[in-house]
DNA sequence: GGACTAATGCTCAATTTGAGTATTAGTTGT
DNA sequence: ACAACTAATACTCAAATTGAGCATTAGTCC
C-alpha cells in the first residue's frame, strides 16, 4: 500500500456508426459483462488523450476512428469504471475517466464483423419512438415511474423529462432521463448498486422495457453522449461524420430519426436541408428502392468550415 | 526521478460574476503572471472533482461558488497549466487539467473587493461588440488578420469566424476566433510559445486591441469557457444563476447583452422573455433610473425545473 | 398498361421574428 | 405646477420560418 495513492486515468469511448437500420455501438467485454471500449491513459507513451483513444480502440477492436470528441471527465469517487485489463492496479489508486464520443461513419459489413457491435436502444429502449416497441417501454415504465414520484418536486421531474403534461419530449434529455428511472430503481443498475447497502427495491421488469444493462457505469456515459449526439446535430454538422459519402435525402433524414428516436417530416425535412446549403447534389441517382429514383447528395464544402451551423430539425410529428 | 511518472490533476476555474457593469471575472496570480484559479486535486481529501474546486476557490480567494459545471479537461503535453502553488511536482510528472466554469451570482462590494476580479473583455476586447471600443479593436487587427489569410482555407476560416462576406457574428465561436488570433501570431501567447523555437513573429499591437495575456493556456481556456456561456443560456436558464434574485427586464437585458457582446433589441426581447414564462413579476417596482419606474421580477419556479430551456434570443442589432 | 412505391413539388395557414412607432409614469429643472 | 427628459411598456406590421397537407412524377413489378 502507497502512501500517495497513484492516479491513474482510464479513457472509455461511446464509438458510434450507421448501419443500414441505424446508429450502432462498438462494445468489449464478455457476455454478461459488457461494456464500452475502456482503456489507460499512458502519460509516457501518449501525447494527447485523443491519440491514445483512437489508439486503444484501434488495438482492442481493429478499428479506425474518424471524428473523435471529448465528452465528460468523470472522477467521483465511488463511481469510477473498473479498470479490467490493467491488472496493476490496486486499491489505493483513483481512476479518473475520461469519457470520448467518436463518429464511425458509415461501415461496411468486413468492418462490422471485426467488433461487436450493437444498437443503441437496446440500452435505452423507452428512447426509441418511431416504434410502437419503444413507445410500448414507456407505457410499461411509466406506472412505476409515477408510483415513485410521491413529492410534486419528482412529478415535475418526470414531467419534464418525459414531456407529461403540455411539457413536449426533448430527444436530448437522455441523461434525465435515465437518472430518473436509475432513482426511481427500475433499471438494473440501481438494483445492484443498492445491493450492497439495502435490499432489493424494484419489481423487475423485462429487458425489452428497462433496455439491457451494462458494466459499471458505462450505461450513465452512454446517456450522456447521445444526449450530447442529439443536442449537437442541431448546431453542428456533425451529423455528416456518421452517414456515408454520398446519401439520398430519405437516407439521411432515416439516419436523423434513427439518431432522435423521432419521426420527422419528410417534406419539412427536404426543405430546411435544401436550403441550409449543408448538402449539394451529385449527378447521379440511387434507384434501389422500388420507387422514384433518388438524387444522389453530398456534404457541401461550406458544410465542413469550421462554424458550419447544423440541422434545425422539422420536427417531431407524434 | 520516477521511474513511473505520477499523473497530477490540476483543477481550473473560471469564475463569473456579474457586477453592475457585465461579466467579471475571478483572477489570481501577481501582476505579470495573473491567471486563472488554479489548484490540485488531492486523491485522498476529495471526493469529487466539483467539490474540490469550491475547496480551493474558497481557500485560495475566500469566494464561495454557487453553479458549477465541468468544461473540459486539457491533457495535452506541452499545453499543461503550471503547478505554481504545489512545488512537489517534477519534470517526470504529467499534469492534467480539469476546467470548470462556475457562476458566482452577483456580488456585493464586500465580496468584490475580497478577490481580484476583471472585466473579461479585457482579454478578448474584439468580443465586445456593445462598444465602438469593441469594434474599433477588430477593425484594428483585421488586416493583420488578412495578411497573415493567404490561403483560401484560411480566409474561409477567418470569414467564418469573424463574421465577414455575408456570415454572421456568431457570438459562441470565441475559441475559433482566438485560434485565429493565435494562429496568426496576434495575440502574445503565440510570441511567447513561439520564442522557444522560432524568433518573433507579427508586429506587436496595443494590449487595447489585442488584449491582456494570461499565464500558460489559460486565455484559452476562458475563451472555450464564454464560448460556453454565450451558447448554453439559450438552452439553459443558466442566465439566472448570474443575475441577482430580483431584477428588471433592462438589468437582465444588459446582462445578456454584456455576456454576449451584442445590443439586442429591446421590445422584442420582453416579448420572448415574458412568452416564456422564465420568469414572473413580483408586484415591486425599481425607480431608480431616471425614467419610468420598472417592475421587479423574479425567476419563475418553472425556470428551475430540470430540462427548463434557456433564452431563445431576440438577436444582435447591427 | 395498370398498380404500386418512393421521391419530389407546391400550397397555405399559424407562428415566430425583426424592426419600428406610440404611449406612459416617473424624475428634474424653472 | 408645468415643460423637458428619461426609461419602461404597449402596440403594429411585414417578412420569414414552421407545421401539415395534397399533388405530381419516375421508376419497378406484374
Amino acid at each position: 500500500m502507497n502512501a500517495t495513492p497513484r492516479v491513474i486515468i482510464g479513457l472509455s469511448a461511446v464509438v458510434v456508426a450507421a448501419s443500414g437500420k441505424g446508429p450502432e455501438l462498438l462494445l468489449s467485454g464478455s457476455p454478461g459483462a459488457i461494456g464500452l471500449p475502456f482503456g489507460s491513459f499512458d502519460p509516457i507513451g501518449h501525447r494527447t488523450f485523443e491519440l491514445a483513444v483512437r489508439d486503444f480502440v484501434t488495438s482492442q477492436t481493429g478499428f479506425a476512428l474518424g471524428y473523435v470528441e471529448q465528452l465528460y471527465t468523470f472522477g467521483d469517487k465511488g463511481r469510477e469504471a473498473p479498470v479490467a485489463d490493467m491488472g496493476q492496479s490496486s486499491d489505493a489508486d483513483r481512476v479518473v475517466s475520461v469519457g470520448y464520443i467518436a463518429l464511425a461513419g458509415s461501415i461496411d459489413e468486413g468492418q462490422r464483423r471485426a467488433g461487436v457491435w450493437a444498437d443503441w436502444y437496446r440500452f435505452f429502449p423507452w428512447e426509441d419512438r418511431r416504434s410502437t416497441a419503444g413507445m410500448r417501454a414507456l407505457d410499461v415504465l411509466m406506472p412505476d415511474l409515477n408510483a415513485w414520484a410521491t413529492t410534486t418536486e419528482r412529478q415535475s421531474r418526470v414531467a419534464m423529462a418525459f414531456g407529461l403534461q403540455g411539457q413536449s419530449w426533448q430527444e436530448s434529455q437522455v441523461l434525465d432521463r435515465f437518472e430518473l428511472l436509475y432513482e426511481a430503481g427500475l433499471v438494473q443498475e440501481a438494483q445492484r448498486d443498492r445491493a450492497k447497502s439495502q435490499g432489493p427495491t424494484a419489481p423487475a421488469l423485462e429487458r425489452a422495457y428497462v433496455g439491457e444493462p451494462l458494466v459499471s457505469d458505462h450505461r450513465r456515459i452512454l446517456a450522456t453522449a447521445i444526449g450530447r449526439l442529439r443536442a449537437k446535430i442541431r448546431y453542428r454538422p456533425i451529423i455528416f461524420d456518421l452517414a456515408p459519402i454520398r446519401f439520398t435525402l430519405s437516407e439521411l433524414q432515416d439516419l436523423v430519426e434513427a439518431l432522435c428516436g423521432v419521426k420527422l417530416h419528410k417534406q419539412n425535412f427536404r426543405r430546411t436541408l435544401e436550403r441550409s446549403g449543408l448538402v449539394e447534389s451529385t449527378g447521379a441517382m440511387h434507384a434501389e428502392t422500388g420507387g422514384r429514383p433518388a438524387m444522389l447528395f453530398t456534404r457541401s464544402t461550406t458544410s465542413r468550415q469550421a462554424g458550419a451551423s447544423g440541422l434545425s430539425l422539422p420536427l417531431a410529428k407524434r
